[in-house]
DNA sequence: AATGAATGAGAATTCATTCAT
DNA sequence: TATGAATGAATTCTCATTCAT
């Protein structure tokens, strides 16, 4: 009997980390942490669940991850804006853009806010190094602030933590309850043309708030 | 030894579906929908866990009952604003300060929007009445921003849908996100100053988008 | 206030108690005993639950009183055939055709008998009377079958309890077995045709093994 | 104390479900579809209670293996018989003594049969494949009936499926009603005398139907 | 006498987690 | 290392039975 080559060599145990967490991600973002079942994840992975405890711990430490996953995507994705490279309203408006196309394109990452919160942030507060991967992204706007400032696009004295929680509330609650916005006022971000409306709503006031006092 | 009241005739029907309704709202806020127990359901309104069921048949119903709940509450709070009888400014700032109050105050509200959203909505398509239960409130923001318009005080041709999104976004994300923004930036709407400091901004930032276009 | 007149004046005692045994007879016959809902019979019957417990005892004593009555309603339709009035073969002919007519037409007899015996016949044994209730059948066979021998029509020695019990598997089956039969062999007595065919073969066959003895 | 041999690996999947399935059988057939226990199944089987989930999916599926696997049994039995090598009539004395002590002897076939029939054959109508178990039989009875024919042993015309009802209805009464029987009219299959009795009573009874026509 | 309201004791079913190999 | 097989500990839901009025 010729010994089959196992399937489970074809990953090397960072991809099989890799596609374990990709699958969390999706699970945890579609069911929540009480809806998610350890048995899909193994499913969607391709991997026993033997292996997802052994790579990861528990259900909890692998919804830790997942977070943090999630987290580190959007930051990367911020990154590769190199917001600094462009003029300071192009900058915002390129973050709003930005922040609003990945919440939509990227749905776990709303969802997976949603489920932390909802069960009290038990999580994030745990994952040690989370400030640290924030710091870039508020430096970034920092700078953007105070040469919008020091150009006289942008008035003196706004804080970069405060634009972006603007921004993120402006561009989250749209996709975070994109369902009951469509049932209950029969608003749907799935229509080209109300997202259109909607980013330069939010584009227009982010500005028009940073410019706006003579 | 006194003799305690019988938990049975303490409640007549009606009170008792409000107690069952109230732990319910409580505890699907606190733990989704998947996380929610009945257990827990019954032991927070004083119920044995057969009445729950008999009162409010199984737990989707519950949970169904529980989220129209909830949009009752906030609509009958908007009600009572009687915004008609302000100024069109003070109208909106009235309702910025009663949606982020009521967000802050009565946190089930925001936590079963962030679970039915979740859940994908499927819920709330099911709530026959709800379209009904807004659109008082739709006609009501859309008669102040006419007069706010023909007073000059406000530009023309603003959705009152929008608008009400708009503030909603503002108001939301940061009570919704709570604890992911206390553990990730530090910021945390519990500090009575970094409350007010909020609700200012977005106060402003609303009236500013309103007014601002000369 | 003027105290309307209770409705379950409509029924004295008597009344009551055969509203309810006829719904228990029909509820155990439909759903067996493990099936059957008392919440069901205090519908059907009009009567409440409390009123059930308090005339009948508990579900094994209700179901008790349903299984007599069916044995009661069965060998009080013997009884008015008045068998001793007619010709032998007659007789035979009508008992054959009076309990294949009643296992069909009150098929709760066949269910609760189905019903008994699945139960180990734990109930019967303890129905006091029953033995009395069917004597009178068997007295009324051997009379017959006395009467057919001595005129020749009948073979000698054939004992009525065995010539009952032939006739009553000849009717019971097809009966009972409707469901089955019907999947698995496509005959289905509810075709009159078929019915006739088996009415007519079960007549033969008794007739034929009680004279055919050269 | 020796090692106990493990409780998982004494069975290989094929033994597992095959244990399942017969505790599974007795239990339906003792107490019926609503009197069940997966509990007791589990017990009698040795397995826990999440494999026999996993093994045959819900109560429901479990009991339509159970039906299934009675009338495989039933049906395998009489393949056994090998009636085609036998002369007509011992053919047909053959499977009315292979018939009623298969019921004796396995009882939880007319306990099923019993418990289908009450169920209204909701389940039966849905196990695909049992026509095709059952047509065999019927071709090997219309054999032996036409070779019974043609020798001038049995009469003309007969319908296998006639036949085989008749046989099935004088065998299954007396044991499907056993207790019931032994109740009221004292009469006791257990009792090997009585058998032997039905028995001749049975099989003088269908060859006279088949042969007494001169 | 009559009943709406209440519940204890169970029933089926599920799922995170761990063996045994 | 890798996994098919196994299960303890819940969890939802039900129902015969009994209060309190």
């Amino acid at each position: 009997m010729t010994s089959r080559p196992s399937p489970r060599r074809r990953h090397d145990a960072e991809a099989a980390r890799a596609d374990i967490l990709a699958a969390a991600l999706s699970e945890f973002a579609d069911y929540g942490y009480g809806g998610a079942r350890i048995d899909r994840i193994a499913a969607a992975s391709g991997m026993s669940k033997p292996m997802i405890y052994s790579y990861f711990g528990d259900k909890d430490d692998l919804y830790a991850a997942a977070l943090r996953e999630a987290y580190v995507q959007i930051r990367e994705g911020e990154r590769t804006l190199n917001l600094s490279n462009l003029a300071p309203s192009d900058a915002i408006r390129a973050l709003v853009e930005f922040t609003l196309d990945h919440f939509i394109e990227k749905p776990w990452f709303v969802s997976m806010l949603n489920t932390e919160n909802l069960r009290g942030g038990s999580t994030i507060r745990v994952i040690a190094d989370l400030t640290e991967i924030q710091s870039h992204l508020v430096t970034e706007i920092g700078v953007i602030l105070d040469r919008g400032a020091s150009e006289g696009a942008f008035r003196q004295g706004v804080d970069p933590v405060e634009l972006y929680i603007t921004i993120a509330s402006l561009c989250y609650f749209p996709v975070a309850n994109r369902h009951t916005l469509k049932s209950v006022f029969g608003r749907d971000l799935n229509d080209a043309a109300q997202l259109d409306l909607r980013r330069g709503l939010i584009t227009d006031m982010v500005l028009a708030w940073l410019e706006c006092r003579e």
